[in-house]
DNA sequence: AAGAGTTTGTGAACGCGAGAACAAACTGAG
DNA sequence: CTCAGTTTGTTCTCGCGTTCACAAACTCTT
């Protein structure tokens, strides 16, 4: 059905698009345009026609493309018709955050256990699952077919916990922690670095303060 | 000292360059090759050397870089010199995991207010600090020259929110909630989505599944 | 049925970023 | 001082992603 291998940059775009979908479905929308589709997106009418092309032609010229048929084509194509198993260690202020989200398991992911390294948390109720040892790990695993781990530990933990997934089976992981992992060839990690991002912020505003009215900062 | 524009690729691993070459420091490092410093953070030591170079000429030939100079050179230019002022809309369960995070507060990053709509959080004590009525905001900005704000509230509230604070002066949003910002040309939003991570990761996850052994499913 | 009006899907041009490869510049030994 | 060794800064090439522009394909009116 896709017989070429999807851009990742169109990768990175298609939750959007799901999104994007999901809200017009809400007000009753059936069909839409490319161009409206993008203006929902926030994206060029160009590229989100380029991106779905490299899935299939799932619109009519003329017409536009049916809502739900390309929500369900997206979907098929992520692999969120099916439903992903997750677990999430460590459980302090982000992981609370995370296991209390429903933003998660409203789209196929859904959290089978809550896994802390501190006995004293053990057995303590965080969104209807019990926090349970770290140890447990590997049996978890191998129990749901867990594929997925989120990691929200400590930075020094990371790597560590990051080992024990890798060892337990788990091949993508969701990393908070602000430090680097390596992993084997054949594990997916990406970073979600919130510092990062508010720096990268700091950096422009910087940009608009100082560039902006005067060139130098320093008067005649 | 930075007359050329820097590229945005680099922009984004400024921060990372910038966790290395902490983490160099508090292992009493003084001085580290490009190698070095592209190992510690995840890149490529030639691309390193590129991004540095679009910052200036900071290391030395045949001996490499001086970790405190170097550290401070990119600090500079991110504008971590100074520091940031931060409001935080949406004290939900994100909201109180942003207000204590501290990897915030040690980048020079200063939350100045934590606000919420909901008036029976009003007073509440989060980190140190007390939830106060988003109604505050534009006040708020004004009095401690807020330039950067968080939005963590519920995805129907953010563009509303993002419009509040772009009328108070906020030029510079980190958006966590799951909708399509439009702000003004000079006004910057990042988005985090943590949803859209995990449906990448689960894209990846379903290609390694099934084009892994055999390239068909159906065998012959 | 034909033609005007729409909208998709894609070919082609362009720009940016990644990586290899090398010259320039520094250190240190003899 | 000279020369070998090291490491940076930069040039060059290549590939990917974005955008424009248009032909192909569909609808609807007359
Ligand atoms: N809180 C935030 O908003 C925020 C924002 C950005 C990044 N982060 C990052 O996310 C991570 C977690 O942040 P936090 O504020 O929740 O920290 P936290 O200290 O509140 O929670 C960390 C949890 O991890 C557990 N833990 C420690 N070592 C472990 C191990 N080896 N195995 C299993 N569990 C272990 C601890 O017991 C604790 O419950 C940190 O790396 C932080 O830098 C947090
Ligand atoms: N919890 C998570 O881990 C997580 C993960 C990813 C994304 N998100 C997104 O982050 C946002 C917040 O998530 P949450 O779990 O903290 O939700 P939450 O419901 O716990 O918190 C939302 C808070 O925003 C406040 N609020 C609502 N409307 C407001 C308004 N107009 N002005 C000011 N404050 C208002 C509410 O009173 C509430 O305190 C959501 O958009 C969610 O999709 C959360």
């Amino acid at each position: 059905m896709s017989p070429t291998r999807i851009p990742e940059a169109t990768v990175a775009r298609l939750p959007v698009y799901l999104r994007a979908l999901n809200a017009l479905l809400e007000g009753d929308i059936r069909t839409c345009s490319s161009e409206e589709l993008a203006t929902a997106a926030g994206v060029n009418s160009a590229k989100l026609r380029k991106d779905l092309s490299h899935l299939g032609s799932y619109g009519t010229r003329g017409v536009g493309y049916d809502v739900e048929y390309l929500r369900y084509q997206i979907s098929r194509e992520i692999g969120l018709t099916q439903d992903w198993p997750v677990v999430i260690v460590g459980i302090g202020n982000l992981g609370h955050a995370l296991a209390n989200y429903s933003g998660f398991s409203s789209r196929g992911f859904r959290t089978v256990a809550l896994l802390d390294a501190d006995t004293s948390r053990h057995g303590e109720l965080v969104a209807g699952l019990q926090i349970r040892p770290f140890t447990e790990l590997a049996a978890i695993v191998r129990e749901h077919g867990v594929a997925i781990g989120v990691i929200a530990t400590p930075a020094a933990a990371a790597q560590s916990v990051c080992d024990s997934m890798v060892g337990a089976g788990i091949r993508s992981i969701l990393n908070f922690a602000p430090s680097v992992l390596s992993v084997p060839e054949e594990v997916d990690v990406r970073m979600v670095d919130l510092s990062s991002e508010l720096q990268i912020l700091a950096y422009h505003e910087q940009r608009k303060s100082n560039g902006g009215p005067d060139l130098e900062g320093v008067p005649a």
